[in-house]
DNA sequence: CTGAAAGCGCTTACAG
DNA sequence: CTGAAAGCGCTTACAG
C-alpha cells in the first residue's frame, strides 16, 4: 500500500492525493473527502524513510545518556535522572517528535556521531553525571545540534547550545535563609564534589546568607564530599567525633541526605529533633524517608521540557523566546524543626 | 559525502565501496583498506533512510508507554517500570538496535499504529499498568511484531507474542514459607487488584503454602486491596478494629507494604516488633525505608532483556530457544522477625 | 574482482 | 485544480 496505490483506487493521479496529504488548499473538497477516506480506510500512512530521505528531516531527536563507566553510572532507575528522560520523551512527542535513545561511554563520542551522520536524528540532547565537554565539542564542531540538560557537565560551555540553568546560589541561599529563620545558627554544610560547579555555587550561597544573617562562618562545618550518600554519613561521623556538633545540616544533594539520616538513626540520634537536615533535588525517595526530608526542589520537568523546546526552535529554525532559568524551590516536610 | 563520493576518492566504482561496507571478502585487500581510510577520514556512514527504504528493515524497536489517564500513570520514573525501561534500552543497543519511545493512551491504538505502517520501527513492545489487549490485538491482526512485559496486561493472550514469565504462584509460597519458617502463624496477605493475574496467583501460592504448612486460612487475613499504599494503610487500620492481629503480613507489592508501615508508625506500632511485613518486586525504594523492606524480587532486568531477546530473534527470524520463565526471589533484609 | 541499471516510496519543482 | 519527471542515497540482482 503505497500512495500510487491510493492515487489509483481514488481514480486521481498520486500528486493529488499528495496534497491532501499535506494539506494544500488547492484540491476540490468532494475529491479530498474521498481520497481522505479511502486514506483512512486502508490506513494508509506514508513510509517515513522515503520521505526522510528526501526531506532531509527526521522529526526525531536522540537523548544520548552517557555514562562513565568509572564512576557513577546512570540506569534509568536513577533517582534524579528518571523523571528528566520521562519529560524529554512526553515533551518531544507533544511536538511530534520521536525520541531515540542510546546510551554510550563518555569516551565513545563515535556512537554518537554516527546517529548524526547517518542522519537518523535532527538534534540531540544530553544527560550524564560525567564531564562530555569532548562529545559536545565534537558535535558542535561538525554543525550539528545538541543540549544539554545539566550545566554542570561541560568545562567551557560553547557559546548558544541550549542548557536548562538553574539558579544554584540562590538555592544555597534559600536553604540557609530557611534554617536562620527556624533559629538556627550552627548551620553544616556537606557540599558535592569539589569540581561541580552547582555544588560550588551552593556553597556561595550559604555563605552569603550566613554573613548576610550576622552568622559567621564556621570552616568546620563545611563538609566537603561528593554526591553520594557516604559523604552524608562520613560527615555525621566526623562532627561527632569533635566537639560542636551543628544544629542543622544543609545537603546539596538529597542522596547526601539520606546518608545523614542513616548514620544519625545507627548513632541513636533523631532527625530532626537532634539536628535538621535539608536535602537538595527533590527526588523522589524523599516522601518515604523516615523523617519525610524537607528539601529544595529543582524543577526538573520544567527543565527538561524547556530544553526540548530550545531544541526543537532550533531545528526548525525559529526563535526561542522564552526564559530557561529556573530556581529551585524549599518543599517542607518533616526533617527540620527549630534547634533546641 | 555519499558513497559516491567516496568512491570517486578511491578511484572506485561505487559498488566497490559498498562491498567494503558490507564486508564482503571479494574486495583485494589494499583497495578495501584504502577505502576504509578515506571513508574513516572523512566519517562517512551511509543515510539509514535510503537503506531503511530499500531494505525495508529499521533495525529499531519501539517502546510503547501506554497509559490509562484515568487510572494509574506510568513516569519514567515510576518505580517498577524505569530499570524495565532502562533494561531494555541497553538490550537493544547491546544486539544493534535503536529504540523508538513513544507514549500513548490505551484507548489510542492509531499513534501505535501508525510507527508500525509508516515503517518506524521493526516491533514493538509494550509496557503498561493496564489492560492492553486491544492493542495487542490490532498489532497482531496487522501482521506486526509486538511483545508485552507483564503478562496481567492482556485478557486472553495471543498465542506466541513474546511475554517473560513470572511464576507468581511460587513466590506467594516463597514468601509465605519464609514467615512460616521464622515461625509465624498469623500470617495475613494484603492483595492488588482483584483482576489481575499475578495477585490471583501469588493469593494462590500463599494457601497453599498454610496448607502444606498445616495452618488454617484465616478469611479475615486476607484484605482484598489494590496495587496502592492505601490499600497497606487500609488494611492495617481494619486489622486494629478487629480483635485479632497478623503477626507478619504478605504485602503483594512493594508499594503496598510502604502503606502498612506509614500506618504502623502512625499507629506507634513498630514494624519488625509488633508485626513482620514483606513486599514485592524490590522496587528501589525498599533499601530505604525504614524498616528496610524485607521483600521478594521481580528480576525485571532479566526478564526485559529477556522480552528484546525474544523480539529480535522473531524480527530476525531465528529461533528462540532460551526460557522466559522467572521465579522471585527472596531479599531478606530487616522487616520480617519470629514472633513475639 | 568490478560495473551499469533498476528500484525502494516519497517530495519537489516545473508544466499545463 | 492536476500531471509527468527527476531525484533523495542507498541496495539488489544481473552482467561481465
Amino acid at each position: 500500500m503505497d500512495i500510487f496505490d491510493i492515487a489509483k483506487l481514488a481514480g486521481v493521479s498520486r500528486k493529488t492525493v499528495q496534497r491532501v496529504l499535506n494539506k494544500s488548499p488547492q484540491v476540490r473538497p468532494e475529491t479530498r473527502d474521498r481520497i481522505l477516506k479511502i486514506i483512512e480506510e486502508h490506513q494508509y500512512h506514508p513510509n517515513v524513510s522515503a520521505r526522510r530521505l528526501v526531506k532531509k528531516k527526521t522529526q526525531t531527536i536522540g537523548l544520548f545518556i552517557i555514562q562513565d563507566t568509572t564512576k557513577h553510572r546512570i540506569y534509568s532507575d536513577d533517582l534524579f535522572y528518571s523523571v528528566v528522560i520521562g519529560s524529554m520523551i512526553s515533551a518531544c512527542s507533544d511536538r511530534g517528535y520521536n525520541v531515540l535513545v542510546t546510551m554510550a561511554d563518555h569516551k565513545d563520542s563515535a556512537a554518537v556521531m554516527k546517529l548524526y551522520r547517518e542522519k537518523s536524528i535532527d538534534a540531540g540532547m544530553i544527560i550524564s553525571w560525567t564531564n562530555v565537554q569532548r562529545i559536545v565539542d565534537q558535535i558542535v564542531s561538525a554543525g550539528y545540534i545538541v543540549g544539554l540538560f545539566d550545566q554542570n557537565n561541560l568545562s567551557s560551555p560553547p557559546p548558544s547550545i541550549p542548557i536548562p540553568f538553574l539558579q544554584n546560589e540562590q538555592g544555597g541561599k534559600d536553604a540557609a535563609n530557611y534554617l536562620i529563620q527556624l533559629g538556627h545558627k550552627e548551620i553544616a554544610v556537606i557540599t558535592g564534589d569539589k569540581d561541580n560547579h552547582a555544588s560550588i555555587e551552593r556553597l556561595n550561597g550559604y555563605k552569603i546568607a550566613l554573613k548576610e544573617a550576622d552568622i559567621p562562618v564556621h570552616p568546620d562545618f563545611i563538609f566537603n564530599g561528593s554526591f553520594t550518600e557516604k559523604s552524608g554519613s562520613d560527615a555525621v561521623v566526623q562532627w561527632s567525633q569533635k566537639e560542636k556538633f551543628p544544629s542543622a545540616i544543609i545537603c546539596f544533594n538529597d542522596v547526601i541526605a539520606l546518608g545523614v539520616i542513616k548514620a544519625m538513626r545507627a548513632a541513636g540520634l533523631s532527625v530532626p529533633d537532634d539536628v535538621s537536615v535539608i536535602g537538595f533535588d527533590n527526588v523522589l525517595l524523599t516522601e518515604y524517608t523516615a523523617p519525610p526530608l524537607t528539601t529544595m526542589h529543582v524543577p526538573r520537568v520544567e527543565m527538561a521540557a524547556s530544553l526540548v523546546e530550545q531544541l526543537i526552535c532550533q531545528i526548525e529554525e525559529k526563535p526561542f523566546d522564552k526564559s530557561s532559568i529556573f530556581k529551585a524551590s524549599l518543599i517542607e516536610r518533616e526533617s527540620c524543626k527549630p534547634p533546641k
